[in-house]
DNA sequence: GAACACCCTGTAGCGGCTACAGGGTCAAGG
DNA sequence: CCTTGACCCTGTAGCCGCTACAGGGTGTTC
């Protein structure tokens, strides 16, 4: 199959796939007489893969770790969890930053009231009262 | 001041200032005879305005309309309410994608075993047969 | 006069795409 | 036969927000 049906099969914008054969994550696939790639299943195989991957929001070096196993599944299992749980790691990190963030910023959009201008915006002298405190109260 | 004291004083890179000036979001500061950066105390200001924001995962586009704001105080609140909501529109929906995400990850790691290798190893098996179904049932 | 800390400009890299520019290929339709 | 259109190719540059040099200059101290 061609590029543009394989971006169909599997969702995958075809400048995107280019992308992931130039930086050696995908496989470059045989070549029609006019110069054409042409993907077989394996291919579908992995790229359907790779964007599972990424819909869990795996860097693509994970990523590459991840299909090296798949390629020689004769390895050691131990590697493949450790993975997991640095991503789930790195996941739980941002998610309580962001849980924080959050928080600030309800508590910042509080303070806006009634129409009027910049100068009288609670929103603004709190923002720029906070920048004068030393960063991460929260800490 | 000098670039270096103001990075001491804000706890910013001397690297991250001067990317700042160059995408115009601090202002060129006046220059010493032997042509080093020499800041004011307004720079101190705007700079630790900026990194508050930064806290608050705005984007700098964001901080450069805020910094408009602090600018120009006879303009109307309303956008800096919208932006702040903007800004807590994009927090929120990417707060409950990790959430999601951590919740499938955590599903991941519960189907490793024991010491295997990787050809039984059921985070793989798991990651290889959710690849098949078409992403995001959770929509 | 040499070591050292500081400063300067400019360029290139990161990740993960995305968007061209400037071409080639091939089937269907006027 | 020729044009239109859909598809494909390579290569380069841009996005964000830095970060890391390379290759220099300045200014104080021993
Ligand atoms: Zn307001
Ligand atoms: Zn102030
Ligand atoms: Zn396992
Ligand atoms: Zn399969």
């Amino acid at each position: 199959m061609r590029i543009g049906e394989l971006g169909q099969a599997t969702g995958v914008d075809i400048e995107t796939i280019r992308h992931y054969e130039k930086i050696g994550l995908l496989s470059p696939p045989a070549r029609e007489a006019n110069g054409y790639r042409n993907y077989d299943a394996a291919h579908v195989e992995r790229l359907a893969f790779i964007r599972h991957c990424r819909a869990l929001d795996m860097p693509l070096a994970e990523v590459k770790r991840l299909l090296d196993f798949v390629a020689h599944p004769e390895a050691d299992c131990g590697d493949i969890n450790r993975l997991i749980e640095e991503q789930l790691g790195r996941v739980r990190e941002r998610l309580s930053s962001m849980q924080a963030l959050e928080k600030q910023l309800v508590a910042l959009r509080a303070r806006c009231g009634e129409n009027h201008t910049a100068r009288e915006c609670g929103i603004l002298h709190e923002l720029v009262a906070a920048s004068h405190e030393p960063e991460g109260r929260q800490r």
